[in-house]
DNA sequence: TTTGACGGTCAACGCGCGTAGAGTGAAATG
DNA sequence: CATTTCACTCTACGCGCGTTGACCGTCAAA
């Protein structure tokens, strides 16, 4: 950060700077998690004072708020069909955790979401909530949320061994694998109930 | 811990301690995570000393490891055929996180497996690949283990989103709904490749 | 009855953390 | 040029944590 930039303008510098610090935190909140990252540790890897991250970020709450915030853009899910969900599920998540800018960011939402109250919020209320709520409303039948949350849940099991847990060989799989075998089983997810047992969900 | 336990003998009693604190220790690291659980908190909620947890224990890390460690009995996926195996599965997912003594551990297990090493050791190395296995064993094709793993995939992913993220209304769908939307989709993860993509239908 | 082992407690240490506030020097402003 | 603004650093505080070793009372063995 002190070689190449002294020509730059004040907020332009700051900005650059801010960036670098948050590039820092999604990197290390994404690998060793909320908790095991500290602000020394940020500033560090930023190459900068770790007393500059709190007056950017506020607090350590601050700086993982402002660095893992999911970015819903192009998720073609939103805009898919009945019969192109699974498809798109499937695009959207290897986008958002292979090809993307934010790849760290989702890697770090995704880590935390289990013990970090902000990031299960984050991940509840609003990456799984609209999603699940855009496939509800593609399919009809009664159980549509349901089987909506159940869709969302497999996503979501496949993103956690996949980018986190590392199961072989899930892991390592194609893209094409992936589609080809999870797509008929997001499919049947999807299908409307054929005829089992009468009566709405009834939670016991 | 000091009521009515006078008249016990000393290893007795000494286990009696232990196994309070271990269930002190498995309902803190459910419901909290390793980082945020303190041996404090846990001592106190055993009414006992934190020393005596050290003790015990030797380390956070011991304690932790003997709170969390997984029950593999009983476990009827790893006798089940073809066509049992997504029926078997969630009633093992049942089993172990609604009536099993075992629940809190499981919890504590699955709630740490994306930030704590050990936990995630055990996730993959003992939960997951031993069951991926049996379930690989049963079906046969060119992608059984990829498909064995996309189906404990999913079942994580269920295990996640009802228990831990509590995704509505996934977190309170009764057995029965889950049984009737799942298995389907289940059963299609392990069912042959059919014929969708120009892919390799492989014969025996 | 003496003696030792052992379950359990007490007080404290040292470290690393998040955080705060004063200070500095260069860029913007007039 | 004088002054202000602002990105950034230095130093340090206070707290809570995991962990330790000395200590106490009681039960079992000799």
């Amino acid at each position: 950060m002190t070689s190449s930039d002294a020509h730059l303008s004040r907020d332009e510098r700051r900005r650059r700077t801010e960036s670098t610090i948050l590039d820092a935190a999604r990197e290390l909140f994404a690998d060793a998690g909320f908790e095991r990252t500290t602000i020394r540790a940020v500033a560090a890897q930023a190459g900068v004072d770790p007393a500059l991250v709190m007056q950017y970020f506020g607090s350590k709450e601050g700086l993982f708020g402002a660095a893992t915030r999911w970015n819903g853009e192009h998720e073609s899910i939103l805009t898919a069909t009945s019969d192109t969900l699974a498809a798109a599920a499937i695009d959207d998540l290897l986008s958002h955790f292979e090809h993307a800018d934010d790849r760290e960011a989702a890697v770090a939402l995704m880590r935390n979401c289990l013990t970090h109250p902000t990031a299960l919020a984050a991940m509840r209320d609003q990456v799984m909530c609209e999603r699940k709520e855009a496939v509800a409303a593609a399919i009809e039948g009664e159980d549509a949320q349901l089987r909506a949350g159940l869709f969302a849940a497999c996503m979501v099991g496949l993103g956690m061994v996949r980018y986190l847990i590392k199961l072989e060989p899930v892991a390592s799989a194609s893209p094409e694998a992936l589609h080809r075998l999870m797509e008929p089983a997001l499919q049947a997810l999807l299908a409307a109930p054929a005829a089992a047992a009468p009566g709405p969900t009834d939670p016991s």
